[in-house]
DNA sequence: CGGAATCCTTGTAGATACTG
DNA sequence: CAGTATCTACAAGGATTCCG
């Protein structure tokens, strides 16, 4: 990689300065948000995310839940009782971050007809198979 | 299922009523987001987002473009001239989405720091091998 | 210059079964 | 209940090459 900028100016973060893409990595993941989402309403236990989300399987729940821990944004309580229950519950910058990704939903909810339709015309103009073997 | 793999989620990929996973499914591309700050600064033509981006191959930006273009973020302008020139230029929904993204940017500048000591302490106490001597 | 087609290596995720 | 472990798949993404 050229870290020289070749006369262009790249305005685009020098590899390490890119906080964008440190968010990215954390958010790329099919399930992190949604986990952050269903968390969001307080200390949720691994069953209750588990039917919350949806779809996600039981390892991959427990992947990402790691993954979150690890980075701080959810806290792991297991409670030392005769069947086992541990709580999950989102940290501050967690919330912080559910927050940042409310405006994001919205902007969906807001474009959502707008983005159907350019795809359909999209679509309509570069019809895949118009020609038929 | 198709024959080949072409790449990316050329197909829309059964967006459920949720919208967060919709945007999300958009977002999550490795790619996306950084070519839309790329491009947020006004036009720019195929191998400045090459160089910009950094990072990307070019089979990638030419398939993340197709999608947003696709979804009606970026537009695609030929310029009919010897050396071929192409412009991509954000739309207006894909302006908005920026903003939004520039307080992701934000949360993630803000906890940088809190995340990497998360991370560097649950490394820290979940060491691999503490197996004994 | 901009892009399409091809090939190949991975990461991400599903299903299943086993444990404390 | 709350995980682990293993095996497998498919699709994302990289590298390369060819073409208008």
């Amino acid at each position: 990689m050229s870290q020289r900028n070749t006369g262009v100016t790249s305005q685009v973060v020098n590899a390490e300065a890119c906080p964008v893409k440190e968010v990215l990595d954390r958010v790329t993941g099919k399930w992190s948000v949604q986990i952050i989402v269903a968390a969001a309403h307080g200390p949720i236990r691994f069953t209750e995310l588990e039917r919350g989300v949806e779809g996600i399987s039981r390892r991959m729940l427990t992947l990402t839940l790691r993954n979150l821990e690890r980075d701080g944004l959810v806290t792991r309580t297991v409670h030392p009782t005769v069947p086992p229950k541990v709580e999950y519950e989102l940290t501050e910058p967690a919330r912080e971050l559910h927050c940042t990704l409310l405006s994001l939903t919205e902007w969906a909810e807001r474009n959502r007809v707008y983005i159907a339709e350019s795809r359909a015309s999209y679509d309509d103009e570069h019809r895949p198979e118009l020609v038929d073997v």
